[in-house]
DNA sequence: TTTCTTATTGCGAATCTTTTGCATTTAGGA
DNA sequence: TCCTAAATGCAAAAGATTCGCAATAAGAAA
């Protein structure tokens, strides 16, 4: 995947990638930077990160707080019901065609939506 | 407005307020801190903000970028299309309560949304 | 395999946003 | 006018992310 995305194969990046595909919810860098510790430190976490993303190979996920998350760019692109209480995450489908048209449509001036990012806050069963 | 929110009135709080009322789209902290200079330095720009935010008077605005916008909390919760090109902003409305109740129902082990993020990026007709 | 080019890395320092501590000022009720 | 807690300014801290640069290593070529 990494040379086939002009990268080369470099054992941070390969264990950043297995990380993340082990990951159940979307991965903090610092946390990440940990799991691949002695093998890529935080400043190339950040960038091997971004790097990946710009070939599509993870997302960025935003949920609100101060820092990044990121995720492993497989299967359709979804979005995230975050726990309020204990922060888990589940995974949402959304009619994205339709909501992103009915962007368009509400906002005058506007030629074409790119990308869009859509998060849900609320309570888990297991919270009270 | 402020008083009736357990607020003192200060210039500096009038002035925020105001300058948010006059904008167009939301604000980057130092931006308002700059718009009300001599009345509020940035700590307390952030701090005015903030307790704003809290009994409701404005909103906060994610755009995806470093940093938080702010906007005047009037008429009903809407979202944004950012431009990619020039910064443009619109505002959009989306169906909201369909789209919870559609996020409940994919999300499963989760009994409530509480609040959902939601923004647009596109392309304005003045950019290429 | 060895060599060579340059992508990648580590590390320190810088930058940017936001928060905190604290002494001083001030809004607004008594 | 007086008094107290809310607000404020300023300096410093904290947290996230980026930058600069010399050292290292992946992978193509010899």
């Amino acid at each position: 995947m990494l040379r086939h995305a002009g990268f080369r194969a470099t054992y941070g990046r390969v264990a950043l990638l297995e990380m993340l595909a082990h990951a159940r919810k979307p991965v903090r860098v610092e946390t990440a930077a940990k799991a691949v510790r002695g093998k890529l430190d935080l400043t190339n976490t950040y960038r091997a990160l971004e790097a990946l993303r710009r070939v599509g190979l993870v997302r960025r996920v935003d949920l609100g707080h101060a820092h990044t998350h990121y995720e492993l760019a497989e299967g359709k692109h979804h979005h995230h019901l975050v726990c309020d209480s204990c922060g888990k995450v589940a995974d949402v489908e959304i009619q994205e065609k339709e909501m992103e048209r009915a962007a368009l449509r509400a906002a005058r001036d506007f030629k074409s939506v790119r990308a869009h990012s859509l998060e849900f806050f609320g309570l888990c069963n297991a919270c009270v």
